[in-house]
DNA sequence: TTGCTTGACAAAAACGTTTTTGTCTAGCCC
DNA sequence: GGGCTAGACAAAAACGTTTTTGTCAAGCAA
């Protein structure tokens, strides 16, 4: 009843209260004015449920947190950064983050759980994050017509908005590096492959090899989840192979650690007699031995970018095609990368 | 106008047919489950708003992130497993977790942040994460009779509910078994002195060095953020006092990685020359050289208990002086601690 | 029979806003 | 002076539930 007592206390009625409030043309300055003050005087605060009701909008965007590996125990670290970014920039406009969490790696639960998250009317935006290759997630928001951000592209014919990382290019850089460096016998240690990610990871590795006349081998590009695991298991069983690979390149920092272990367990030294380049610039790779050649990721920094996409997209002030922004990649080098040995 | 459609297909009135969604007693079992089965059939979802409206609910635990280290610029990712972890147990139950964020490292802003979350009507519950020695949050929370969850104890008079861990356990475990490997200068990297994780782990640090009669030295106990370079930094600065600490026991894995790095740079041979410990057995833990000693933190497993506690706060079940829940800690031995060199 | 209780449902109020529509006055033009 | 417009505010409807209160019949005891 809290809008009611403001009213009654300035001698309005409610509605123009609430238009005031708003910021409405139809109410003189002075009154808009009287309004404000007194409603900070008595520290009035909207009730968002009745908002809510009444404007027909939740005032908040959902996220489905996609769990971390197989076990699906964990939520990706990552994932803290981007929705820090995000909740900074729509806070300041009112919105809220709406977060849920895919219990475990199962796309057809992830889709029921997506769909109770559009159809109930829990939010007015999402943000949809780790893109599928073909991701059923966003023909269902588009059919639901609810605003989204993608942080990730997918296969789509309809345009649709996104911010993403040039993984292409950055491991094109990183595999180039290793080119230029000598070696030819370099592995990708990848993440798995139904995430679009790893395709464009992919495709920037086998450019990077066809750009010097060199055919990319497909038994040395393998998947795996993006943890310490995976890439120790996965350059364990590259390096046992003969001729063995004398580079990696990883999808995440996290797994070339793991295969930086790997590495060291068959007696090889890594910066000398084999090199490894991560991806994500973790705060760790600085401070490791030898320090990480990877690249750098702002996570945050892309996050904010999305909230803001999502802002815009929410007011109608710009169209999902709009939203195309693809983060340059920087390659950080550092020491676990060198010549190629004899 | 959902309810209304679906009571009218059903010759019910809406009171009628709310109350048998609701599993209200006074609705007859046949009614109920043809209510059910209906709404099932035509799809009928509830709108949130207007429950939450109707019912003063708002269906939503509240969490306020706080930010990684002194920029403010990354969220501590441990926080998006707990997260993870009590999103599985409130989904279920029908509460979501509204997320918010605390820009900067600002007790001020923060409080602001915070009452706005408990008086604006957004939340049900709250989740308070990172507790201070004097934290004014659970004052605020109480104050308004929000019902909450501290992750982390505090210093309060009154009764409230936790879950937190063993901090000082831990610590007295991990001093202790350096002081047995025969270790007798022994310094501590510490996380910033104002959260009570960091007082526990310090008592537990003193307590282990008393027991052996050992006089504790405040000039080795440093206070820093849980990063690598603040275990970096904290790490040189006393590795260039004379006498040197032989061992190093850390708040964080990443501290304790920090640590290493500013030991290697030392020339130091670590789990030889000089022993290092960590905490929260991240998952490079296992992997990194030498493997690290560390104590074993179950976050995904916590968040559990406390997403359960809300839900059982919120239904009035148990009252907050029941939710006490100390996460026993456990030692992961591995290789970078090592005997006293002589 | 009367009065009371209980079971099953319905009517209506309440929740606190926003939005739509309405009213009234003053000013202006012809 | 009549009609029109614009400005400023008010009344009332709408949002879709939950909760409170009401109704009515059947059953039962005295």
């Amino acid at each position: 009843m809290s809008i009611v007592l403001l009213a009654k206390s300035l001698g309005l009625s409610i509605s123009t209260v609430s238009r005031a409030l708003n910021g409405y043309e139809d109410v003189s300055a002075a009154t808009r004015e009287r309004v404000v003050l007194r409603a900070k005087a008595i520290g009035y605060r909207p009730n968002p449920s009745a908002r809510r009701l009444g404007a027909g909008k939740t005032l908040a965007i959902g996220v489905i947190l996609p769990a971390a590996g197989s076990t699906g125990q964990a939520v990706d670290s990552m994932y803290s950064s981007l929705l820090g970014g995000v909740v900074t920039e729509i806070e300041p406009a009112g919105y809220h983050l709406l977060a849920s969490m895919q219990a475990k790696h199962d796309a057809a639960r992830e889709t029921a759980l997506f769909e109770n998250f559009i159809r109930g009317g829990w939010v007015d935006g999402l943000l949809i994050v780790r893109t599928r290759v073909h991701d059923a997630r966003l023909e269902l928001a588009r059919a639901a017509k609810m605003p989204f951000v993608a942080y990730g592209r997918t296969e789509s014919d309809q345009p649709y908005a996104w911010v993403d990382t040039d993984n292409e290019k950055a491991f094109r850089l990183a595999t180039t590096r290793l080119l230029d460096l000598g070696h030819r016998r370099i592995a990708l240690i990848n993440g798995p492959e139904e995430y679009s990610f790893a395709q464009f990871r992919r495709r920037g590795y086998v450019r990077a090899l066809a750009s010097r006349k060199l055919k990319p081998d497909p038994t040395w590009m393998l998947h795996g989840d993006l943890t310490e695991g995976a890439g120790h298991e996965l350059c364990r069983s590259l390096l046992i192979r003969r001729p063995a690979p004398t580079a990696f390149v990883c999808a995440t920092d996290s797994m070339a650690f793991g295969a930086i272990a790997a590495c060291r367990e068959a007696g090889l030294s890594i910066g000398r007699d084999v090199s490894v380049i991560g991806y994500g610039n973790s705060s760790l790779s600085a401070f490791c031995d030898p320090p990480l050649t990877t690249m750098e990721h702002q996570v945050f920094e892309n996050g904010r970018y999305v909230g803001r996409a999502l802002l815009q997209l929410l007011r109608k002030e710009i169209q999902p095609a709009d939203v195309h922004y693809l983060e340059p990649v920087v390659l950080v080098p550092r020491k676990s990368d060198g010549p190629a040995p004899q």
